[in-house]
DNA sequence: TTAAAAAACTAAAACGATTTAGATTATTTT
DNA sequence: AAAATAATCTAAATCGTTTTAGTTTTTTAA
């Protein structure tokens, strides 16, 4: 293989005696469109592939403004929730010949700020987004610059936009309703923080919801908000009180993956037994739970069509942004309750 | 926020009066070098700032032929081992000011091929690949068009290229002189199609020489290549037969975390209990390994040293390519076994 | 045979940055 | 005050596409 000079339009042209103009209609298969003869789109083709002639994709986006690129931030890639999420919109989006920039926000809020500003930098044509953010600055900076973008996961209960969600609300709901079925009536619920992303607020509220239609007794005390940075210490707090107190509740709803990873641990230092002692049920399905001992009672999202949905929308709005310019696509699904063996009848 | 038209260059150099040469020397840092006045200076940097001027991505990579964006090609973002690699990576590129693209391959040879064709059209400054691919074309290819790669994880023997893996052989010897010091003596060892994956074959080459090292009888029958589309049922056919055969092993090096997985499953379907029955070493420490019951003694790679290594070859490639032209950029790190409960021991 | 219509093609501008090769202005030197 | 030097700054080409507003060539119609 002799390694030529890049090949561009103007090299092919050239060497046909065409002018770049045609060569770039016909690659670009508007040939017909612009009434180039067959033979010729043919000669340009056979040429361009000999050469294995490829756009120059800088030039391309200068001229158009288009990169086919996507930008996805998440707080943490290697969080196996994120993980399959960003594995299923890379397949969505690589059959749409778009291409996917992952960003890690940490969970902290400067940090998703520039990330954004940088892929907006970047020229990526739109942006699927998990947000840490308090606010919505970050979201008007996006709509005042007319990227479009699909928020996953968390959303903001004031600032309507396009987003895939799960419905939280009832997930949480099913969750705590059947711990009530099975008996318990002393239910915890633990959420993490920051307390203000709205998946923790929304089964923090399916979890009460449930409690007060079954007309349970809701005690405040039962909820607590786990700081993210230090997980396992603060539930080893929480529970070796309540242990000693004699103040354990009978089940918990963990409202988080990484928290319910850390009361296993907890429990399993402390030497309460699950469920014998304590019931608990999950929210995330992560492989994990299925693994442990025992195995845990979870409710589960629909990540494949999260995935799918979010990509779906973002690639109509680049599309044709005026068209639904104003519209909101917004979309929340159902999950569903997985059960296995960390949760125990209780006979009252 | 009032949307001003996209901000350029000559916009800025119209409002300051100057030109647009001097006003992209000093947003490139270059104001000293080409003697421009500390006040002129300031009043570029300032509109600028007051502006939000971002230099059009598309325009500068033109010219300069840079992306300052890498491509990630590993076969399963959602497989944990990967999902960490790429968080680490992201975090180097990110924090050197560049953007990772991540792409799947799924172990299919004509899809890598596919993507890296892709990223090299999406003009990224190089690439840190796991491939999946038989010979090396793909590589050749990437030599031919001076775009610098860096393999990880796999690699090819008789092309020798930059790459950063780890000892498989001493890992998986490491692995297996442990359980011959806890007594075993019939040591079997599973390992994944495609079989000629660099990291298997490293890690049955490390069985053997641990078995040979010790004296022990070599069995050819003990080693099991597992297809990678049928983990579960290969297993649990192989294993059933065996457990009526009366001829288990009575330890199991596995090399590879999907094989261990499945092999708990169909251990516990075939009431096989781990580490009393079959004592088990896996490669790889994913999370599940710590909260299964038994947790899994394993080999665990340098996650963040492997990310971290790439990136730094990789970049030091792209700054300068001549420089390096020539040169082999090989590392090779080392594993740690992590010792858990599913070995048990045995008196002879 | 010539005008009109259709078919096939093209020149040049534009996108927004970087960079080369100089031009202008200010300051020193003699 | 003229010449030399130093300090600032700039015009224009360039990267490789796309696209607008044509032009040229061929065919058809009268």
């Amino acid at each position: 293989m002799t390694h030529l000079k890049n090949v561009s339009l103007s090299y092919i042209a050239e060497e046909l005696g065409v002018s770049k103009t045609l060569v770039s209609m016909v690659m670009n298969g508007n040939g017909d469109k612009y009434g180039i003869s067959k033979k010729t789109q043919e000669r340009v083709l056979k040429l361009a592939k000999d050469l294995d002639y490829k756009p120059n994709q800088f030039a391309r986006g200068l001229r158009i403004g288009k990169s086919n690129t996507i930008g996805l931030v998440v707080s943490d890639i290697s969080n196996s929730f994120y993980a399959r999420i960003a594995r299923h919109i890379e397949d969505y989006c690589s059959q749409q010949d778009y291409n996917l920039i992952i960003c890690n926000s940490d969970e902290n809020q400067e940090k998703e700020i520039k990330i954004i500003n940088n892929l907006i930098n970047k020229q990526v044509d739109g942006l699927i987004i998990s947000s840490t953010i308090n606010d919505t600055k970050h979201l008007e900076l996006l709509n005042g610059k007319d990227i479009p973008f699909v928020l996953i996961d968390r959303i903001y209960r004031d600032y309507p936009c396009n987003h895939v969600i799960v419905d939280n609300i009832q997930g949480a709901k099913d969750a705590t309703s059947y711990l009530i079925r099975k008996g318990h009536r002393n239910i915890a619920c633990f959420t993490i923080s920051p307390k203000y992303i709205s998946t923790q607020v929304d089964r923090y509220l399916g979890y009460r919801s449930a409690i007060e239609e079954h007309h349970l007794h809701f005690n405040r005390k039962n909820h607590e908000v786990i700081p993210r940075d230090d997980i396992y210490n603060s539930i080893f707090r929480i529970i070796k009180i309540r242990k000693n107190n004699k103040s354990l509740p009978t089940a918990i709803f963990l409202a988080n993956n990484q928290i319910t990873l850390s009361l296993l641990k907890v429990c399993s230092d402390l030497e309460i037994n699950i469920p014998e002692d304590i019931s608990i049920v999950s929210f995330d399905d992560i492989e994990v739970f299925s693994f442990t001992k025992p195995s845990i009672t979870c409710v589960s999202q629909p990540i494949e069509s999260i995935s799918q949905n979010a990509v779906k929308i973002l690639l109509e709005l680049i599309g044709k942004a005026d068209m639904y310019k104003g519209t909101l696509k917004q979309i929340s699904l159902e999950t569903s309750l997985i059960k296995r063996h960390s949760v125990k009848k209780i006979n009252n």
